[in-house]
RNA sequence: GCGUCCUUAGCUCAGUUGGUAGAGCAACGCAUUUACACUGCGAAGGUCGGGGGUUCGAGUCCCUCAGGACGCACCA
C-alpha cells in the first residue's frame, strides 16, 4: 500500500498536482481523446459551453456551484464514452467592465472617461480585463473544470468580433436590425442607454401632485413629475370619461412656470379615469407611453427639456438646474400661484440602472434596435415567434419545466431590444456613414476614413456576442468541423437571473442565423445564500471566495456541497459547516481505501465471489443503475446524495466492519472472495463519485490495483 | 395589475411518473489507542400551512384560503 493513506488525506498537496497531470494529458480535448483511443471515432458527441465569466475581477460560490454542476455533468458524458467538448471562454461584460476600470481611475486619479480619452481608457480596461482574466482561468482551475483550453474564446477577441460583424449584417440586411428616434433608458449617471432588462426598480414613495397649468385651464392633471411639465403638449383622457369629453380636441396656450406651452386635449384609451384625476399631462419627450401617445395624435416630440445629465434646458428660471431641484422650484411656483390642488403620497416604482444605480432618465435618442416583431425573411415568423417555437415544440425543455412558463411570459411582453450603448468598451457598431450613404458589416474598402466615411461611436450591448456564444466559440463563421460536430450543444447550465438577458437572447440569435436552437437543454441553478439566507455581498461582508473555501476544505469538498441536495432553480443555502461535511466525506474515502488496500495486498481479483459477496455487488449494481438515471435526468443532486450515503453507511459502515473478521477468520475461500469484493466495489465507487469529487478520486484510483486507464477521468463508467 | 415558486422532523432541505414519510446538521443515551485530526451503535423527533375535491389510495393531481420569496409591467 502506498504510504501517503497513513496520513490524512490533504487535498491542499493533491489537487494542484492532479490538475496540472490532466491537463498535460490533454485529454480534456475530445480530439486527444479519440487519438488516444478513450472515445471512439464515431460515439455520440455531448457538448456545453461554459457561461463565460465576466472579466470584472473574481469567481463567487455562484460560479463554483456553476462548475460543480457542469463539470460532473461532463465528466459523466466522458466516462460513459461520449466525445465530450466543454469550451472554457470569457466575457468583455461592456458596460460592467468599463464602470469597474471608471470607478478605479476616478477614486485613484481623480480622472474622468472623458479626462483620459477613448484610447487610453481602452488600454486601462483592456489591461484590467487581462489580469482578471488570468485570476478567472486559475479560479476555473482550482474548482477542477475539465474544460477543453485549447478551444478558448473570448467575447472580443479576433473570431469572435468577426462573427459579430457577420450576424450584425445579416440582421441588418434582413431589415431587423434599424436605427430609430425613440424613448430610451438613459443612464445620467453611466451616460448611455440600456435595455429594458438592465433596469432594476426600486420601490419608493413619490408626491403626487395634482394641478392646472393655469388659472383657467379647464383640467386638473396628477404627476410625480413637475419638473417634466415644462415640456407637455398635450392632456390625455379617456375617450368615455364623460367628465372631459366637451374639452377633447380644444387647444390652450398657457405661460407654465415663465414657459409658454401650447396644450392640446385628446381622447386615448390608455388613460386610466380612475387614477388621479384621470388626466394625464402628456411629455411625448421625457416618457415612453406619452411618445406614443404624441404618436396617435400627432402631438409634436420635439419639446426636450431635460437633458443627458438630467439637468433642464428651457431658458429662463430653470436652465442648468438638475431635475429634482426644479421639481421643487416648479411646486414652489404652483403653490404661489395658487395651482397646486392637491399633494399626496403614492408610492412609486423607480427605474434605475444596474450597474450603476442612476435614476433612469427617460430621452429620445436615436438608437439601434432589434425588431421582435418583424417577419424574419424567409422563415414565415417574427423574432419572438422564433424564439417561442423550439420551447413549444419541444425542441428545447427545461430541467425545471416551470421556467418555460416564465419564458413564455417574459417573451409575450417583449419589445424591441435596444442594442447599442455609448460606452467605448465593446464591439463597435460595425456601420459606416458618408452623408446620406451606410453601410453595414465590414468597413467600406480602401482608407475609408480617407474617403470620408466614418464608423458609429456606439458599441453593441455585451449580450449581443453572447447571444450567438454556442457557435461563436465553435468558428461560425467558417463552416468549421467543430460547428458540424458540436452544434446544436446539448446543455445549456446557467443561473436563472439571466435566463432573459442570455438564454432568451442566444435562442433569438441562433434561430435568426443558422437556423438552430443553440442547446437541447436548459438547466438553471438558483442562487447561492449565506447559511441565513441572505444573498451574499459585499455590504453584508457574507461573501465566500471559491478559492478560500478550496484552500480550506478541498475543490471536492466545496462541489459536493454545493451539488448535494441543490435542486435545479431554487435558491440554496452554503455554510462552513456543511462544506466541512463533505471534507470529513472525502477523509473517509480516504481511508476506506486505506483499510482496503491494506487488507487486500496480494489479494486474486478473479477469485470466486460467495453468494453473499454476490448480493453486495448486485447492491452496487442497483445503485450505479439509479445514479446513472439520475445524471441523465439531470438529478444530480440526487445523485451525489445516493452515492454518499452508500460509501459512508452501506460500504463503510457494514460491508467494512462485516469483513474484518472473514479477513482475518481462517475461510480461504471466504476471504478471497471478500478480498476481490472489497477491490471491486472500491473501484467502482470512485467511478461513480468521480464526476462529483474528481481530485480525491483520481488520487486514490492511481494506486488501485484495479487502474485501467491512464487516469480515473477517463476510466469507463460502470454500466450495470 | 399579470405571472412563477415556496410552506414536510428544532434548523437546512430531499421526496423522479399518486401506493402506508427521508437525508444532513443540531440535540439525547451508550461505546471507543478503532481504517477514520475522530468514528461507531442506539433511541427520539412530522395530523407533510388551513379547508374542500378527484381516487381503492394524495406530501404528490384539482379548487380555495392564509403566509412568505421572486419575476414582469408605460399607471401618469
Amino acid at each position: 500500500m502506498d504510504e501517503k493513506f497513513l496520513k490524512p488525506y490533504n487535498p491542499n498537496e493533491t489537487e494542484g498536482r492532479i490538475y496540472e497531470a490532466w491537463e498535460k494529458s490533454g485529454l480534456f480535448n475530445p480530439d486527444t481523446c479519440i487519438a488516444e483511443g478513450v472515445t471512439k471515432d464515431d460515439a455520440l458527441t455531448f457538448s456545453m459551453v461554459l457561461p463565460p465569466p465576466n472579466v470584472t475581477g473574481r469567481l463567487h460560490m455562484g460560479h463554483a456551484l456553476m462548475l460543480a454542476i457542469e463539470d460532473a455533468i461532463i465528466r459523466f458524458k466522458r466516462m460513459r464514452g461520449f466525445r465530450t467538448l466543454w469550451i472554457p471562454g470569457t466575457d468583455h461584460a461592456a458596460i460592467a467592465t468599463q464602470s469597474v476600470v471608471e470607478k478605479q481611475v476616478k477614486k485613484e486619479e481623480g480622472l474622468s472617461r472623458h479626462d483620459l480619452g477613448r484610447e487610453e481608457l481602452m488600454k486601462r480596461v483592456q489591461a484590467f480585463a487581462a489580469e482578471s482574466h488570468d485570476t478567472i482561468i486559475g479560479q476555473l482551475k482550482t474548482m477542477g473544470a475539465s474544460l477543453d483550453w485549447s478551444r478558448e474564446a473570448f467575447t472580443l477577441d479576433e473570431t469572435r468580433s468577426r462573427a459579430v460583424r457577420t450576424v450584425f449584417k445579416k440582421m441588418y440586411d434582413a431589415g431587423l436590425i434599424y436605427r430609430g428616434l425613440r424613448i430610451v433608458n438613459w443612464d445620467p449617471k453611466g451616460q448611455t442607454t440600456i435595455s429594458d432588462d438592465e433596469i432594476v426598480y426600486e420601490e419608493r414613495t413619490a408626491k403626487l401632485y395634482t394641478f392646472r397649468y393655469s388659472k383657467d385651464f379647464p383640467i386638473p392633471v396628477a404627476t410625480t413629475r413637475p419638473e417634466t411639465k415644462v415640456g407637455d403638449v398635450g392632456v390625455a383622457v379617456h375617450p368615455d370619461d364623460a367628465r372631459y369629453k366637451e374639452y377633447v380636441g380644444k387647444e390652450y396656450d398657457v405661460v407654465f412656470c415663465d414657459v409658454p406651452l401650447h396644450i392640446k386635449v385628446v381622447a386615448d384609451k390608455d388613460v386610466d379615469p380612475a387614477f388621479g384625476t384621470g388626466a394625464v399631462g402628456i411629455t411625448p419627450a421625457h416618457s415612453k407611453i406619452d411618445w406614443e401617445i404624441a404618436d396617435r395624435h400627432e402631438l409634436s416630440h420635439e419639446v426636450i427639456v431635460i437633458n443627458e445629465y438630467a439637468k433642464m434646458t428651457v431658458p429662463g428660471r430653470l436652465e442648468g438646474k438638475k431635475v429634482t431641484e426644479a421639481r421643487e422650484e416648479i411646486v414652489e411656483w404652483l403653490k404661489s400661484e395658487g395651482l397646486l390642488e392637491k399633494e399626496e403620497e403614492t408610492p412609486q416604482q423607480v427605474a434605475t440602472a444596474e450597474r450603476t444605480g442612476g435614476i433612469i432618465e427617460p430621452l429620445p435618442k436615436l438608437q439601434w434596435w432589434i425588431d421582435v416583431n418583424k417577419e424574419v425573411p424567409g422563415r414565415g415568423m417574427t423574432l419572438k415567434e422564433l424564439m417561442l417555437d423550439p420551447v413549444k415544440t419541444g425542441a428545447i425543455t427545461f430541467v425545471s419545466e416551470h421556467f418555460e412558463k416564465v419564458y413564455v411570459h417574459w417573451i409575450e411582453n417583449l419589445r424591441d431590444w435596444c442594442i447599442s450603448r455609448q460606452i467605448w468598451y465593446g464591439h463597435r457598431i460595425p456601420v459606416w456613414y458618408r452623408g446620406e450613404e451606410a453601410v453595414a458589416g465590414e468597413a467600406p474598402a480602401g482608407d475609408w476614413a480617407k474617403d470620408g466615411w466614418t464608423q458609429d461611436e456606439d458599441t453593441l450591448d455585451t449580450w449581443f456576442s453572447a447571444g450567438i456564444w454556442t457557435f461563436s466559440t465553435l468558428g461560425w463563421p467558417e463552416s468549421t468541423k467543430d460547428l458540424a460536430t458540436y452544434h446544436p450543444t446539448d446543455l445549456i447550465e446557467t443561473g436563472y437571473d439571466i435566463l432573459f438577458f442570455w438564454v432568451a437572447r442566444m435562442i433569438l440569435m441562433t434561430e435568426f442565423t443558422l437556423g438552430q436552437v443553440p442547446f437541447k437543454t436548459v438547466y438553471l441553478h438558483g442562487l447561492v445564500r449565506d447559511a441565513q439566507g441572505r444573498k451574499m455581498s459585499k455590504s453584508l461582508g457574507n461573501n465566500m471566495d471559491p478559492l478560500d473555501v478550496a484552500a480550506k476544505f478541498g475543490a471536492d469538498a466545496a462541489r459536493m456541497a454545493l451539488v448535494v441536495g441543490n435542486t435545479p432553480g431554487t435558491d440554496m443555502r452554503i455554510s462552513e459547516d456543511k462544506i466541512k461535511g463533505y471534507k470529513l466525506f472525502a477523509n473517509k474515502l480516504w481511508n476506506i481505501s486505506r483499510f482496503i488496500l491494506e487488507n487486500t495486498q496480494g489479494a486474486d481479483l478473479a477469485a470466486p465471489l460467495s453468494e453473499q459477496d454476490q448480493a453486495h455487488l448486485a447492491t452496487l449494481d442497483d445503485i450505479a443503475k439509479d445514479v446513472t438515471a439520475d445524471i441523465e435526468a439531470y438529478r444530480i443532486y440526487l445523485a451525489a446524495e445516493k452515492l454518499y450515503h452508500y460509501v459512508w453507511h452501506e460500504l463503510a459502515d457494514k460491508i467494512l466492519e462485516e469483513s474484518k473478521p472473514i479477513i482475518q477468520g481462517d475461510d480461504a475461500a471466504a476471504k478471497a472472495s471478500r478480498q476481490a469484493l472489497l477491490l471491486t466495489l472500491l473501484d467502482r465507487s470512485l467511478k461513480l463519485l468521480h464526476p462529483f469529487m474528481p481530485f480525491v478520486t483520481e488520487e486514490i484510483y492511481q494506486s488501485m490495483p484495479t487502474k485501467d486507464a491512464s487516469f480515473l477521468m477517463v476510466a469507463k463508467w460502470p454500466e450495470a
